[in-house]
DNA sequence: TCAGACAATGACACCGGTTACCAAGGCCCG
DNA sequence: CGGGCCTTGGTAACCGGTGTCATTGTCTGA
């Protein structure tokens, strides 16, 4: 073919000008979708273009821009389902767009934690950073990001302080609505597995609990709260923990599905039926939920819709108001739960 | 603090020559660690870029050095733990180091998948691109990167073509071995659950079965084998077909944990008993296998490790021989199984 | 007829790094 | 003591886009 660019390599807006014998300027123009411009002369250039199978370099916009289009999420999320959930979330949103999706597990236990994902937005300058749960409940990271100059939104389980940056579910309420149901099926004593210390989710389903339990003037003294860390092995401890009571509850919430599978599983090992023997609640709705025997009932929350419009607010910050905040969560019932015996 | 950058942006290497009294040039060579460098010279840059906070800019090294930085990972793969696996045994691979991690899930069905990709590469100029089953399988795409002049490296379960570009474990062996296992508890009528039409993963395993079947004088009929798709409502249809059969098998073999979790659980609904009634086998040994009851019997192969060793292959392709290709795996006996009844 | 408005396009500097090439200074040697 | 070599640092051009501003041509209205 005549007219070939340079050997070796992708053809560049130099080559587009050239041969179609405008300037570079001209070129970006028609690349940019500028109004002031000549439809023929755009369309002459067009050809070109679909031609050499030209494609702009990404890194010399971005350098020219001084605006990245990567968008980063960061987390340390101990269940797979979730994070592919958020993953796809912000997929959706960049999809047919010009942005990417760069994303950074981090171990928050690790001492270099701050160091880390400062290196990680220092390095990279990405356009914005989306942050899940538990990461997002620390404000000490919205400070890192407001000194680093970097756009972030947090995916947060309740009200954090600031909702320009924020995504939220209310999980409290959801959690209140699912304890209720426990109760209108005739149960008493309803124990809580809890998730770990430090998680605003963990407290806000814990309260959401409490409040549905004190509503009905219910125990919900400490002996029938067991602490797990949202681990399948935590959930199983913690059934230990409850299900060794003198006077053993009828029923568990468990503050995620993957603990209200260990429930189950050591009901299992114990001889007892789930739900006959026990009902048993989780939260997330995530694949084990609908795995697991019983299929498990359980409060879903739009994991991937939430993700997607946090990655809006990112992409186009001037309708970031105009963004839902504040998402429904949906109680989903299935054959984990039942009457009383 | 007096010789700040000008206002507002990062320090760039035009700061840190101006403020350390050398030029652009020798502040590179810092940067790069080029060995014909005065000492006193490094040291007195490197106390203003520390001073600085100076990072380089990754855009505008991608553009001058012709090279980004960026690894893609693209895949269609229904297991959620399974790509988790996969992200972070790349991310093994690139910690400490420049690189970072774009994903690009796509779907398999989509009539635009190869336009998709190749949009996808195009328009992120990677330094190379890993593809995971069952897109892997497919050469069409290794011929598209090849097009592209795009490194890649495939994951796959089996010997393809190009041992340069392949990392690679051995499911029929391993799954000769898993069924092996079945035969010596005493189980004659073995079913199989095979995964979708296509994939060689599916093939793979299946043959594995088949070939300890053989090896045994044990019927290995089609009658035995129900297709399923890697989902768990496959392995639950894939079990109804088994079960139902008049001759019914004593073991089941799945192609992977998702669907053998179905299987135990159409057998759980129809009141059999696992292991004692029906033995289980999966493959993957994924998050589900430990998190069902009964925990599943099943093969592992070190994904992460896999992963880590495709994205070595990419970092560092001049070692790319040296990094190990075919990895071995291991089963895992856990309490789907039992002998004989 | 001509000034002024306006649309379409180009020239050129710049983003923040890199390499190629050259210059200057210190050292060795004959 | 001068020439060649090695070390070190500077200058300029370049990577592939973008912004700013100037230039050209055309149309309008006084």
């Amino acid at each position: 073919m005549a007219g070939k660019p340079r050997t070796g390599g992708k053809p560049t807006i130099n080559d587009v000008a050239r041969l179609s014998g405008v300037s570079k300027k001209t070129v970006s123009r028609v690349i940019n979708r500028s109004p002031l411009l000549n439809q023929a002369t755009r369309e002459k250039v067009e050809v070109v273009i679909a031609e050499l199978g030209y494609v702009p370099n990404p890194q010399a916009r971005a350098l020219a821009l001084r605006r990245n289009f990567v968008l980063g999420l960061i987390y340390d999320n101990p269940n797979a389902q979730m994070v592919l959930n958020f993953q796809e979330g912000v997929l959706d949103a960049i999809r047919d767009t010009e942005f990417a999706l760069l994303i950074h597990p981090v171990d928050r236990r690790s001492p270099q934690l701050f160091d880390n994902i400062r290196r990680f937005i220092e390095q990279q300058r990405l356009h914005g950073v989306i942050i899940l749960p538990p990461l997002s409940e620390n404000d000490q990271f919205a400070a890192l990001f407001d000194e680093l100059g970097c756009n972030y939104v947090r995916m947060g389980s309740a009200r954090l302080d600031d909702p320009a940056h924020l995504v939220q579910s209310n999980d409290r309420e959801a959690v209140r609505e699912a304890v209720g149901v426990l109760i209108a099926l005739g149960h008493r004593r309803i124990g809580l597995v809890e998730g770990p210390e430090g998680f605003r989710s963990a407290m806000e389903r814990r309260e959401g609990w409490r409040e549905a339990m004190e509503a009905h003037g219910l125990p919900c003294g400490d002996e029938l709260v067991a602490r797990g860390n949202y681990t399948f092995e935590s959930g199983k401890e913690a059934a230990i923990q409850l299900l060794d009571l003198a006077e053993r509850p009828s029923a568990v919430f468990a503050s995620n599905d993957v603990m209200a599978a260990g429930v189950v599983h050591v009901a299992r090992e114990r001889g007892m039926d789930v739900p006959q023997d026990l009902s048993v609640v989780g939260f997330d709705d995530t694949a084990i939920a609908a795995t697991i025997w019983p299929p498990l009932t359980t409060v879903r929350w739009p994991i991937r819709t939430m993700a997607r419009s946090a990655a809006m607010k990112l992409i186009h910050p001037e309708a970031a108001d105009k963004e839902q905040s504040l998402f429904p969560t949906e109680f989903v019932p299935r054959a984990s739960t039942a009457p009383k015996a």
